[in-house]
DNA sequence: CCAAAAGTGTTTACCCTACACCCATGT
DNA sequence: ACATGGGTGTAGGGTAAACACTTTTGG
């Protein structure tokens, strides 16, 4: 009920962070934004993205502070949206902090600007990072592990695989995206004809690209649907 | 990065709370756990039960304890996941809190016992909790709705139907579960057919029952299986 | 016997996959 | 001309909705 008479000074203090899983697709591969730490603990380690949420901040707008003063990136140009919540009591060996993790989606942008903060963040390939010899700090490899199987899962049913791609894009750049984050190989004809046929999903600009060879592929903009119906199933093995 | 140096007198304290959205199906209705506050602010309203996180406790352990101080419904009889935290800086007028919201899904039982805690949770229907005149206290309006929307979701793709059954039930009484969930009719015929086929969701005890009148039906319990593949679409208008 | 609920069979429409095929460009 | 990728057509298998029908109980 949240309700009950509350002493502050009757239990020890508990910190509120935001913990950033930013994935973009690099070179062909999945990757997620990663800092260095610069400072005990695990000084030295690869670490999600964030920081304290202050004391009169929203938490999305937390998160949103983070990801621009560590890259530059505004949420216009990155999908972000809650994932999940850590808070087991030795997470930190601090203090107890409770981590309000977030998902964000981004296209293939520049490599982040270094933002305010020292440790400049970077883009490393998700497979790298899930390797036993990164050992991300903290809690952060389950975090990443949970992002990443929630970017899969809403991959189907959701609008959001084109939040990986530029403003304006091909259906064959679409499609890779699936191909990569699935790590499946699709058939390029049928998935173009579900692609365009699913309703609010893409708008076609009338433009065509010839970026990748062969004949001239017609540019397309994310449509205004957020879920896709009827879903873009993942080939079952 | 949640890992900047942090000097706790730095900010006003933060509490962390759990909120709990508990959901069963009484009277052909679905119904949510609902207490009464008796203390100020809201009080005299209707609230989600919940309550703070010890200093060393999980949150998923402070969630089921108090789901068993309030109603002395284990872990065992609930099934119980994490939902979604809810942070706004002004979601409760005495201090910045935290309060990370649970879902609980939980088969018909005699009416929740009153716990330790002074107000006794009752089962409320849902229609009657999102209706105008019941105004939930802080945000619980909001968390409810997202609750409510996650169970929907949830028994497509989920196994999570048979949460809402006691451990040994027949196909009819699943079915019922989606239709007053969806509030949609089924096909009885169709349903069956589905809901035994798909592997590792039903397990048959081999006895029967006839309850419900008219030809007996088999009894089953819950099986392994936690996602069902194909899901169990629910009817597009 | 009849009502009621459980469970099976069958038809038909649709969708999805696989793949043949044509289109429009660069070299 | 030919290689490359874009895009459309279509046959065949599988699945799901709709509903006729049989089964097994209680009254």
């Amino acid at each position: 009920m949240s309700g009950m008479a509350y002493d502050p000074t009757a239990y020890p203090a508990v910190a509120v962070t935001v913990d950033l899983v930013v994935l973009t697709i690099r070179d062909d591969r999945l990757c997620a934004l990663a800092v260095r730490r610069g400072e005990r603990p695990f000084r030295g380690r690869w670490a999600l993205p964030g920081g304290f949420v202050r004391p009169t901040e929203e938490l999305d707008a937390a998160a949103a502070r983070e990801l621009a003063e560590e890259t530059g990136l505004t949420p216009a140009q990155v999908h972000v949206e809650q994932l999940r919540t850590y808070g087991s009591p030795r997470r930190d060996p601090r203090m107890r902090v409770v981590s309000v993790a977030y998902l964000g989606l981004a296209p293939d942008l520049p490599v982040p600007l270094p933002g305010t903060d020292a440790e400049a963040a970077t883009w490393m390939p998700v497979s790298e990072l899930e390797g036993a010899d990164v050992r991300l700090a903290f809690d952060h490899a389950e975090i990443l592990r949970d992002g990443v199987e929630r970017a899969r899962a809403k991959l189907e049913y959701s609008s959001l695989a084109a939040a990986f791609c530029p403003a304006e894009f091909t259906v064959a750049e679409l499609r890779r995206v699936y191909e990569i984050v699935w790590g499946t190989e699709i058939d390029a004809r049928n998935f173009h004809r579900k692609a365009t046929k699913t309703a609010g999903f893409l708008e076609p600009t009338g433009e065509t690209t010839t970026r990748d060879g062969g004949r001239p592929a017609l540019l397309y903009r994310r449509g205004p649907a957020e879920q896709l119906q009827p879903p873009l199933t993942q080939p079952r093995r």
